[in-house]
DNA sequence: ACCTGAACACCGTTCAAGT
DNA sequence: ACCTGAACACCGTTCAAGT
């Protein structure tokens, strides 16, 4: 029972601040944050605690260099390939982003702590640059560009945070159990609550079972991208119908600092 | 130096799981995620971890049952009052949940964290049912009114989060620093990136020093509100400009089941 | 039925010692 | 400069024993 367990050889290579993010980020995916502990990384890495030490300051900081390290593979995907309209280019972002939280289901929660931790580190800038140039692409004025671009990467990390869920109660279920019995149970389960209490979340039960998470993804995004073009002073389309939406006077301000 | 700390006097009313929940989100508020331990649970509470355990399965429960309190706390705000108009009511929900994760900072990572672990719990359908009545309410057709709710419940979501974290890193500035200091900071973190990497978070930064948290949280919301209002069948508005969009053909199916 | 509190396994972190 | 590994403080959880 003493044996070599994984991949715990010896090591050939010299250890790295990189090499341990990396054994992290593959720790995390195969048994989830709980999975991620000195011990398991020492043994995978072949060497002690303090040889960790020496390169990563703690935990904490090498979980943020775990999600770093994804994020920044998910936004890298396309170098600068797809010439495609704005709208394409902000759903290749997001979808960048949900399909990489389908991968490492952990990222969501991650993203959140970090976020709460540091919110000046590296991450948040990265996506919001990369959402943020496609905003004024669209033509967005500039005044609305922080209000724009900040709704996206809400969506984008609710909706993310939320098909994390997903992913991860579906393979919790089991290996091989797939995502439809999963969206089966959690349409059962909304189907069997109180109907005094939750009669909209009954009547829309049956639309959970069958939808796909990505389309559903991708129309969320559809609508927050209508949501901002409708900030954008009208082109030439229809200059009516505007007024009718409630006391927009001082809601959106000009840019006037 | 083994007085008594804090109120752990004797303890006169039975325990309960209500009061487990109740001191547990206390110490959460006061001392973040990391304070919740059983040690001070105990200590508050005046017990031994015995007996907290006959009450509650293990911690992982204790800190669903607190965020599930915290939500529905969040919700319940208004029990029937404001008769306001679905758009209203859409923010007044969203605003209940933004000002509970900014009374509760560990809120936002902890919901993350739950909805992954278990999506069919309570606190998902919660909040769902309260924005899907509005969004019925505004007459969306029945066929998106999953894509509609889900949006907003995502939008909420993230910009919570994101709003949770920058109450806590204010407030880990140190006390009485207000939120001005933090955002200049964050501003000016901004302005410092790399030109060549950032420039439009650059672009972005002065906005960031002045905004005020819950305009924009509000203005996020009626963009999104915008986008779902354009999914209902125009009443009399301009018919044009709708196909101009990218292949909106089986992107928004109608409910055929 | 409800509570006590010692005990256990495990975890993050440190540090004197090696090369 | 980089690594070893024993040791420490702390944490979640258990359980025989009490009332």
């Amino acid at each position: 029972m003493a044996t070599r367990t994984g991949r715990s050889q010896r090591r050939t290579d010299a250890l790295s601040r990189e090499r341990i993010v990396e054994a992290a980020v593959e720790l995390l995916d195969t048994s989830g944050e709980s999975g991620l502990t000195f011990r398991a990384l020492t043994e995978r890495l072949a060497t002690g605690p303090g040889a960790i030490y020496w390169h990563v300051a703690n935990k904490t900081e090498l979980l943020d260099a775990a999600t770093d390290a994804v994020v920044a593979a998910a936004l890298a995907v396309r170098p600068s390939e797809s010439p495609g309209s704005p709208q394409d280019e902000v759903r290749a972002v997001a979808l960048g982003l949900f399909e990489a939280t389908e991968e490492h289901p952990w990222l969501a929660a991650q993203l959140a702590t970090q976020l709460s931790r540091n919110p000046s580190g590296t991450v948040a800038p990265r996506i919001f640059e990369s959402l943020g140039r496609q905003v004024r692409a669209l033509g967005v004025p500039e005044g609305h560009w922080f209000t724009a671009t900040s709704a996206l990467m809400h969506y984008v990390l609710g909706a993310a945070g939320q098909n994390a869920a997903n992913t991860g109660s579906a393979r919790a279920l089991g290996p091989g159990t797939g995502r439809a019995e999963f969206l089966d149970a959690v349409s059962t389960a909304w189907e069997g609550l109180d109907p005094g209490d939750y009669p909209f979340t009954r009547a829309v039960a049956g639309q959970v079972r069958d939808h796909d998470d990505r389309e559903q993804f991708l129309a969320g995004i559809d609508l927050v991208l209508t949501g901002i073009t409708a900030l954008s002073p009208p082109r030439e389309a229809s200059p009516a119908e505007k007024p009718s939406r409630r006391g927009g006077a001082g809601r959106y301000p000009p840019p006037d600092e």
